[in-house]
DNA sequence: GCGTCATCTTGAATGTTCTTCAAGTCTGGC
DNA sequence: GCCAGACTTGAAGAACATTCAAGATGACGC
C-alpha cells in the first residue's frame, strides 16, 4: 500500500471544510485545477471516493466524512504544534556571540540600549561555533575573526589587543619577579597559540612548557582568575575584569592582532524591526570602545600564524 | 512564513527516532543523500538546527528534541487514523452491483458459494452508479449494460428479458380483463422507457398515460408489489418474486433486450485472493441461470433506443 | 427545452521539486 | 596516520506538481 502524502491529507481537509474546490484552491494559492488533481490523487491513493462533485461545490461522501473526522483533530494538533514551534517572535531580535564577548563587552553595555529603546525585545544566545544563518534563528552575531565572510554582511566594529594578565594573588606570590621577564613566570597555555608572538614582540625567551593547556578562552580566563598563572588575554574580554581589579596587566604593553570584531548578519535581517536600532547602537558603542582603547601603547606586530573566527 | 511540509515533518520524526540518517533512509526507501537534503530543507524552513551530526549518527539538538516532542503524538495519531482508514481487508473481496441484482440474483445464490468456500470473505455493496474502480475500493462488479467498458475486464454472464408483471391483488381486481390487451390495464411507467418496445413486440396500443413514473427499478418494483399497476419487469430481478407468488407474469411472452449482465473488474483485481474462486462461481451460476431461462418463448426484438448501464 | 453560469475535470505542456550519483568532509577507533 | 562509517554537497536526471485550455455537468431561470 502506497504511503499517503500528509500534504495531500492537509489539502483534503481544507477542501472538505471549505466545501468548494474553487475557494479552497484560492486559500491554498493554487488553481482549482491543481487542487482537483490533488483530490483525485488522494482518492486514488486511498481507493475511495471522498467527494460528490456538483455545480454548487463538493459534498463529502460518507467515507469522506469519516476520513475528515478521523484526521482533522490530529492534523489540527500537528499544525498547532508546528505553528508554535516555528513562530519566532518577529519582534524579538536574536543576537549571538561567544560567551566571553557576551559577558565582557555586550552585557555591560546593553542596559544603555534597553533604557533608550524599551520597545526592543532581544533574544541573546551564546555560541562557540560560527552561526549558520540558514539553519539557525539568529538575526545578527558579533563575530571575531578576519572577516568578511561569504553570504553575510560583515561590518567591522573594533580591533583586538592582547596582553599578559594575572590575578593579584599570583602577583603577590611573585613579588620579587620582573614582570617584563615573563619566561620566569608560570604561564598558562593560550588557545590561540599567541605566546610566541608575544615574546617576539616583547622580547624574552618562551618557556619550555606551560602550566596547563586550554581549549577555550573561557577556561583560560577562569584559570587566570584562580591565580594558576599568567594568561595572554584578549582585551575585549579581560578589560572589565581588569577594571574590577580581579586581573592585572603585567607591564605596560598591548599587542594588536589581525583579528577584529564584526557585526555579521544575513540579508533577511535587514527587514527585522529591531535591527536598525541595534545596529546603530552597536556601531556607536564600538566607536566609543575604539576611542577608549586609543591610548594603548602599541606597535605593529607580525600577523599570527593561524586565523581564528568565532561568533 | 513558508508552509511546512508535513511529509518533511514525518521524515524528521523518522530520522529523530532512528538516530541515524543512513538507517532512516533505508527505512524510507531513499538514499541517505535524499534524506540529508530533506533534513536540511526542514531546518531551513524552520530556521532551526535540529540535529548535531556526528560520525556515530545524529543527535537531536535541544530544539530538535522539542520539535519531536511537540509533533510526534499528533503525527502518530494521524498515521494511525490513516492506517485504519486505508487498510482495506485484503482478504475481503468487495463486490458491487445495483440493489435489484443484489437481492434478485446474487443474494439467493450466495449461500452456495459461502458453503463451498468458507475461507472467502466478501464485502457487498449496492450502488446505483457505475463503479469508478480507480477511486472506489471495489474489486468486482456485476454490471448491466451493453458492455464492454474501457479500462476494465468485461465478461458476459447472461441476457436479460422483460415481461409485464402484476401483483395477484391487481389481477384479482382486473379479473375480467384480457392480459394480452395491456392498453386497458393500469400501467406503471418504466424507468427505461421500454413500454413502446413491448407494444411493438406484443401488439396493442400503448396507453395515453401511466399511473405513475419512477426513476429507479426498485421503486417500480415496489409499486408493482403494492398492486398499483402493471410493471414491465426485468426478469433477473422479478423472477424470485414471481417464483414466490408475489408477482405474476401477464401472458406467456418475454422480450429479450440488448442489454446483458457482465462481470466487470479492473486489472488489479486479478491478484485478489478470492477473485479466482468468485469468478469461477459466478460464471457457473450464470450458466445455470441461462439454462433455466432457455425455455422462455422469445422473438427477436428491435433494440431499445436508449442504452443503459448499471452496476 | 434552451441558454447561462458556476463548478469541477481532464490531458498535455511546462515548471518545480525530489532523488540519485559521485565526490567530498569529518570523526572516532585502532 | 589510516580506515570505516556517517553525513554533506552540487549537479544532473527523474519524477511530480501546477497551469492552461478545453470540456463536462447540473442547477436555475426564462
Amino acid at each position: 500500500m502506497t504511503r499517503i502524502s500528509l500534504d495531500l491529507v492537509r489539502q483534503f481537509v481544507l477542501a472538505a471544510q471549505t466545501g468548494n474546490l474553487s475557494r479552497a484552491a484560492e486559500r491554498a494559492h493554487l488553481t482549482v485545477s491543481a487542487l482537483s488533481h490533488q483530490m483525485r490523487q488522494i482518492e486514488q491513493q486511498l481507493s475511495r471516493k471522498l467527494f460528490d462533485r456538483g455545480p454548487r461545490g463538493v459534498r463529502l461522501t460518507a467515507e469522506g466524512q469519516r476520513l475528515l473526522e478521523a484526521v482533522a483533530p490530529h492534523l489540527e494538533g500537528l499544525e498547532r504544534a508546528l505553528s508554535h514551534y516555528s513562530c519566532r517572535r518577529e519582534e524579538a531580535l536574536t543576537i549571538s556571540t561567544i560567551s566571553g564577548v557576551m559577558s565582557g563587552w555586550l552585557m555591560p553595555r546593553l542596559p544603555g540600549l534597553v533604557a533608550a529603546h524599551p520597545e526592543l525585545e532581544l533574544n541573546l544566545q551564546s555560541s562557540s561555533a560560527l552561526v549558520d544563518f540558514e539553519r539557525e534563528p539568529v538575526d545578527v552575531a558579533l563575530r571575531y575573526g578576519r572577516g568578511p565572510w561569504p553570504g553575510v554582511e560583515s561590518e567591522r566594529l573594533f580591533e583586538e589587543w592582547i596582553a599578559p594578565v594575572a590575578a593579584p594573588a599570583l602577583l603577590e606570590r611573585m613579588r620579587g619577579a620582573d614582570p617584563n621577564q615573563l619566561g620566569a613566570w608560570p604561564l598558562l597555555g593560550d588557545p590561540s597559540k599567541r605566546w610566541l608572538d608575544w615574546f617576539a614582540y616583547a622580547g624574552g625567551t618562551p618557556p619550555a612548557r606551560y602550566v596547563a593547556q586550554f581549549d577555550t578562552t573561557d577556561a583560560l580566563q577562569r584559570a587566570a582568575l584562580e591565580g594558576m598563572g599568567v594568561a595572554l588575554a584578549r582585551m575585549v574580554m579581560a578589560r572589565p575584569l581588569i577594571e574590577a581589579g580581579l586581573l592585572r596587566v603585567l607591564g605596560e604593553r598591548y599587542l594588536p592582532i589581525p583579528e577584529a570584531y564584526f557585526l555579521v548578519y544575513p540579508q533577511r535581517s535587514r527587514e527585522h524591526a529591531g535591527m536598525r536600532v541595534f545596529r546603530a547602537w552597536v556601531h556607536a558603542e564600538a566607536a566609543d570602545y575604539r576611542a577608549s582603547m586609543a591610548h594603548m601603547p602599541t606597535h605593529s606586530a607580525a600577523p599570527a600564524a593561524v586565523p581564528e573566527a568565532c561568533d
